[in-house]
DNA sequence: TTGTTATCTGCAAATCAATTGCAATTGTAA
DNA sequence: TTACAATTGCAATTGATTTGCAGATAACAA
């Protein structure tokens, strides 16, 4: 888990960028810390609401990439534990840093007129989620809870 | 809304199909009762778990019709109450009977490897959510709840 | 620095779920 | 039985996501 040669990946990284998190995980996975991985994180960073790939590709300015390589390396970014992903019913995935990455666990409440999204704090009950696990054998267990309704502009609509 | 008048349609009902609650909501909302959207709500009632699109098309026997028929009642039958929609992920809806039409109100449990899915009883507070949409001023808010991890057979993979 | 190598990227083509246009068919109400 | 709006099948299309492949590039060791 932690890293087996401390002091002279240290040095590296001074070198090449400052060291965060992120690029910590990426190499531990055995990934590259690559340019549009950067630039990807970093427009996350600067959002609040989840953010499609369209829409992180049209974020993207100078640092411009493909955008099959976003979704590429969307996967590789969930995978690793870097963003979130969400699927609010309207056919495209959504992505946010993950709770480790800045933002705090929480959930949606969307608005299915306009699309407004707002964050959420409350949760399902932890207990609650552990007693269904283990009555069904399950582990590993995550939730997904997400809230739909009217936003208060699109009621008169 | 209601019947314009009940004792000559019901007469019509007797000799065309049994009188159920599906026919009543498809009538209610002016949409007609044939033979695929029967087939449908016949294959949903045979299966205990969310079917998608393809699976209901497959499950679909001498009574087969388009797939684009089964996606556009989907969301006729949906638009009417009479199924609920579910998304678990993997890129393509499902669908079952809504709580009015058989099963109760109740949210899933879905294995991540082998795609298994567990019917969960346990639900978000309604006080909890009452509190939410007002605090944001939201109306008409519904929630999706899913529980996601590794079911018994899939935890040695 | 430089070389080696596995990982990445861009580009184009391919998938896959879902939607849509249109002409023919069918359920409903009068 | 008639009239008409709703529905269907079929083919074409859309839009998100994935994939094959050849050419870069980050990481690491010499």
């Amino acid at each position: 888990m932690s890293s087996p040669c401390a002091q002279h990946q240290h040095v590296h990284r001074l070198i090449q960028q400052p060291l965060t998190e992120l690029t910590e995980k990426l190499r531990r996975g055995a990934r590259k810390v690559t340019a549009p991985r950067q630039a990807i994180l970093d427009v996350l960073r600067k959002h609040a609401s989840p953010l499609t790939n369209k829409e992180i590709h049209a974020a993207l300015g100078k640092e411009d990439c493909d955008l099959a390589t976003i979704y590429r390396n969307m996967h590789t970014l969930e995978l690793l534990g870097l963003v979130r992903r969400y699927d609010f019913g309207d056919g495209a995935a959504r992505f946010e840093l993950s709770a480790e990455e800045g933002s705090s666990h929480h959930h949606h409440l969307v608005c299915t007129r306009c699309r407004l999204i707002v964050e959420v704090d409350e949760c399902f009950p932890e207990e609650f989620q552990s007693a269904i696990a283990s009555r069904h054998g399950f582990t590993q267990v995550q939730h997904r809870l997400e809230f739909t309704g009217w936003c208060p502009k699109c009621q008169s609509r």
